[in-house]
This record gives C-alpha cells, structure tokens and sequence, in this order.
DNA sequence: TGTACATCAGTGAACGCGCGTTCACTGATGTAC
DNA sequence: TGTACATCAGTGAACGCGCGTTCACTGATGTAC
C-alpha cells in the first residue's frame, strides 16, 4: 500500500485542502479527524502518518485559509473592472456569495470566535495572514502616507470581518442584507 | 433535597447566568454541562430538572449575554462624562478591558463564528438582540433621520465586533491595541 | 541492471476519555383533607 | 391548624456515542549491493 513520495506529498496537501475547508464550515472543535479523512477519501487511521496530532493540522489549515483569502482579495484588486483596489476588495469579500459559501471563506469571519481562543501557533500564523492581508488593503491606497493607509486598513478589515460574521447570524433575510450593504457604502465614503 | 419554587427559580438563573459567562469564556461546543453545573456549585445530574436540553441553555444564555452586554452600552452611554452617546458606546466596546475578558463581553465577539452556525432559535434571539443594539446605537444619533441613523448603527456594530474579535485573535500586542485604537479613531469621525 | 530487504502510506479495529443524557434514590417542600 | 401523602430539586452512578490517538497488518515503493 505504501504510496510514492510524491503522491504522499499530494496527499499531505488534500488533507490540509479539505480540512481547510471543512473547519470553516462546520468549526474547528465540531469537525472530526474521521470527517476530514472520509472527505478526503482516505480512512482515518492513516492521519498520523502526515501529522503528530489534530492541533498541527488545524495550524496549517488556518494558515492555507489566511492564503487563500488573501489571494482571492488580491485577484479582485487586480481586476481591471473600473472600481479602485481597496473598493473591489470590499465588494468581494461583503459579497451575498462570501457570505451563503463560508466553507471557501475567510477564516477570520467563519472561525473567529474560535481562532481567539486557538493556540499560540495557530493564532501566529493567522497573525501573520492578517498582517498580510492588511499590506494588501493598504498597498491599494497610494495616496496616503503608508502609517495612514494601514490604519485605514486595519479599519477596513475590521469592518469586513464583523459584517460577514454578522450578517451569518441574524435570521431576517432583510438585515442580513442591509450589513453587507450598508457596510459596503460606508467603506466606500471613508 | 427538594427546594422551594424561589430557590428552584434562582437556582435556574444562576445556571443561566454561569453558562453565558462560559459559554463566552469557551466557545459553547468546548463547554461541557458538567463544567457549567460545577461553575454553579451543582453537580451535573441536576440539570435536566431545568432544562429539556444542553441547546435550551445555549438559547438562553445566548439571550442573557445579549442583554447584558445592551445594558453595559447603555450605561455607557448615559454616563455624563462629556462623550456623544454612541462615541461613549464605541469607547467602551472597543476597551482593553473588553477584548481581555471574553466571560463578560459581546457574545457576538466571543461566540461570532459558533452563533453564525447556531440552531435557528439560538440565532432567531441573537437577532433581537442585534436589533437592540442598533436602536440603542441609533438613538445616540438624534441629528439624523432615523434610517440613516440605522445604517450608521449597522456600520459602527459591524466594525466593532470585527474590532474585538481582531484584536482578540492576533498575537502581537502592538497590532492588537492599533486594532483598537484605530477602530476607535475610525467611528469617532464617520 | 537485477535482486533482497527495509521502509512506510494506508487500512481497519481498538483504546481511553469526556460528552449529553438517563435513572434510582433521598429528603425537604407543597398539597389535600 | 395538623397530618399524610405526592411531588420533585438535587445527588451520584451509569448509558451509549464520537472523539483523538494508537497499533498490527498489508503490500507497493525505496534503497543497498
């Protein structure tokens, strides 16, 4: 059964794929080892041939989570669609989609809660993802002193990171649709 | 062992109020009944003399942490001390002492992710809660016309729950009061 | 290049543990007369 | 008002279940000569 290196490479990087995945959909702390190696259509006593334990898998989930975020962010400022980088930014991310697809989302809206209350390693490199995120909002506004663009970034993400997560929770269709929306225009004045 | 109806009602309350404080502490799966029962100076069998469930619980003190933290706001806002109503609101969400101890604070904070993924009815009385909050919020804003004064409302809850849960995840101390600071600064001018 | 042996990815069963929930029991409270 | 009985809050042990983790086993891959 032993597999070559590098299809073992492969499989390492499906596990961490679909727990990225699976974590931000149903929670870290909800989703079993068992779930994400049925998902990844492998039985689950195979997991500690990739990993010491399910808390290193989660740390390099967060951290494909964070990259993958960013780089959908990234696409959207690159889009060549007439909005201004850090406008094209929010309406992707406080889009209807970003919010009803949580599983292909942003960790910081669909794990939140969870990631403050995750380990040291794990909440550094998400650290590091916001970090990142952050010199790509502010890269977007060329006009002001980079001191002044990261903190209107930290703003801007902020702003996004609450909405999303709220709009998930309430349960009228019409509120839900007024965060994104009022957050958006309000991103936008500023 | 039977208690009277007063005792039995308080003793109800106080399990409430004990499961919301470590429900936010915790996250709400990572909490076991025991745990709360414990925390209430009882032992777990006794629960389900007051509660058909561990979800009637969360339901509940899910509505709890609502009210109090909307009570805290208010009071913050009442407080003559020279700040606009929802700036003393914003100064006091976005506080130190906020973002480092969850047990006392936002639920939408400390429980943003695992609410988004809540039962309907848990998230049927986080939205009153929500509503709440925005009419308390608004109300500060007596110069606007009342929709607006809402869309502002939504804006300024949005940036900061995004703001604490930030501020909560991120290992780095300095960007972790920035996240404040500057979301402070931010809802001061809006 | 071919052969013999060591390695190890993946399987499937098992482990101890803590979870939500149930239950027999105790004895003070509530109720009916 | 007093008495007899039913109720039920709280205890502590037990339940089935799913979790993270471990392990013996299989057989294809990697390595040494």
């Amino acid at each position: 059964m032993r597999k070559s290196k590098v299809e073992t490479a492969e499989t390492r990087r499906r596990i961490v794929e679909t727990a990225a995945r699976e974590f931000r959909r149903n929670g870290v702390h909800a989703t079993g080892l068992a779930e994400v190696m049925a998902a990844t259509s492998l039985t689950h006593g195979g997991f500690y041939r990739h990993f010491n334990s399910k808390e290193e898998l989660v740390v390099e989930a967060s951290a494909a989570g964070m990259e993958s975020i960013i780089e959908r962010a990234d696409a959207a400022a690159r889009r060549p669609d007439g909005k201004s980088g850090p406008q094209a930014i929010v309406e992707a991310y406080l889009s209807m989609d970003h919010r009803d697809d949580p599983s292909e989302g942003c960790p910081l809206a669909g794990l939140g809660s969870e990631l403050a209350r995750a380990s040291d390693e794990t909440r550094e490199v998400v650290s590091a993802g916001v970090l990142n995120f952050l010199e790509l909002i502010a890269e977007q506004m060329p006009r002001r002193k980079h001191e002044a663009a990261k903190s209107d970034a930290i703003f801007v993400l902020s702003a996004m990171v609450g909405a999303i997560t709220l709009s998930r929770i309430v349960t009228n269709p019409e509120l839900s649709a007024a965060i994104l929306r009022d957050t958006k225009r309000h991103l936008k004045n500023a």
